[in-house]
DNA sequence: CACGCCCGTTCACACATTCCGAACGCTTAT
DNA sequence: ATAAGCGTTCGGAATGTGTGAACGGGCGTG
């Protein structure tokens, strides 16, 4: 499952076991911690003093919370990525064009990262910054539009490779857990050029996204543009006037990279 | 110096001075870790291979490269804070109706965090995305207007611990080096409202900035103005026009939030 | 074509370090 | 006043980290 090769560091591990706590919890005491990790309390102590001397964690009387130093490193990651400048504007531009969510996504190590995301003008009452896709947000490749997309595109040993790391888990009824079912997808994405994700990671929310790939077939990123099911029609004629979309914003985008 | 207080935990600072090593050398392969930081090399590789394991950083061929994991951990941090989305806009509105770069800033851990920046259309063709002030930039507060201007928003006390934790280091012959000339300048920009950098963190660059306060009193974050001194006027006139934009913009700020 | 260099990888060993549990001081609620 | 909860401190024990030497593969060089 998590065979890490040769040996892994269980200290470290268990530091980051920490800060993944402090964010699925958004803020946890120490207490908790060492309960919720079954560590015993003086461990747990040392580790939070170190991840807060380093700047991971702020501590904000006696709750730890995610800290800003983070963030040098990851927009380094994010603006290591050639694609990052390029996609960033047709993002806000798919999303002002179709009132809809848009995002725009890449693979790294098997799970899809959400590099930027953006909402159209007329949809920004409802809920501005809560989706799921929200930048920075991580999925597996299974559940999301952008991440069949990608999938797709992809040689079938790659696929295997990331379906035996990560799993097919499921979050709603419609998830592909199966991994027939998923290359009879995928098998179906390649004939039409798009992915869809119909309430396969939430319920109520429906998206469609196609992959870019460089000259030599590498798939390098994918857009998805989407949103809660009352405003992403079903029929057909909508759903590919939006891949029309997308695919046109691709072109423009490979055209003017290569 | 760097008092952990209790007991540091080793490996876990290990850890990260090897992901601290990769980021400043953008990217770098096991030896030159190994040597740069006098470990042995199979530690150095039971490390990274930890790390690439969690996906705080990628392997490409044999060099390491910072990860996407940062990703959803900095976002989270970021959005956290309550101001951000609000900062936002007005970091974009400061960018183009000065045609300048804008940013906000705010302090944690006695260091100063930039958590948006933009840059004018007009000045857009020189350097894109490559300011000294980019989002998720880490500064000291002594060498920039907005860590200066929360500095002077502060208590004597909190000013102290600050510099004795990190020091005054100098960058360019500009900069404040000595603790009184600090306190000096902290009066003045007490007395006129905003602070300014002029050549202090790089040569070449001056900007002024104007800190964001509670109700009562607590510095919550820093706006600031900047670009390269060709095009921005040292004369006194553009000067205050400038800090009475900023003025403006964080008095509607911290009127919408209370 | 073969040699040697440099890279990452593996392994067994020794000791430094982490981890634990119990005890302490503190604040808050009962 | 008392007790329960919190974070903190500390000594001791064993685990797991760090080390260095040896291995194997890839690449450029002689």
């Amino acid at each position: 499952m998590t065979d890490d090769g040769p040996r892994p560091v269980k200290t470290t591990k268990a530091s980051i076991a920490l800060v993944r706590a402090v964010h699925d919890s958004d803020g946890a005491t120490l207490s908790e911690l060492a309960d919720r990790l079954e560590m015993a309390k003086s461990t747990v102590h040392n580790h939070l003093h170190t991840l807060v001397d380093e700047g991971f964690l702020v501590r904000d009387g006696d709750t730890y919370h995610i800290g800003l130093q983070f963030l040098p490193f990851s927009e380094h990651a994010r603006t290591r990525n050639p694609l990052y400048a390029p996609a960033r504007r047709r993002v806000y531009a798919l999303a002002e064009q179709t009132g809809n969510e848009a995002d725009f996504i890449v693979e790294e190590n098997g799970r899809a990262y959400s590099l930027e995301y953006a909402i159209g003008e007329s949809s920004r009452g409802g809920l501005p910054e809560s989706s799921p896709f929200r930048a920075g947000n991580r999925f597996h490749m299974h559940n999301c539009a952008s991440g069949k997309a990608m999938l797709a595109s992809m040689p079938e040993s790659r696929v295997r490779e990331i379906v035996d790391r990560w799993g097919l888990p499921g979050t709603t009824e419609h998830t592909i857990t199966a991994e027939s079912a998923l290359f009879d997808e995928l098998e179906t994405i390649r004939d039409r050029g798009y992915a869809t994700n119909d309430e396969e990671l939430i319920d109520g929310y429906r998206s469609i996204g196609a992959s870019v790939t460089s000259p030599d077939g590498d798939v390098i990123g994918a857009f998805s543009i989407g949103g809660p099911t009352y405003r992403m029609a079903v029929d057909e004629a909508t759903t590919e006037e939006i891949a029309q979309l997308l695919s046109e914003e691709i072109d423009a985008l490979e055209a003017g990279l290569f």
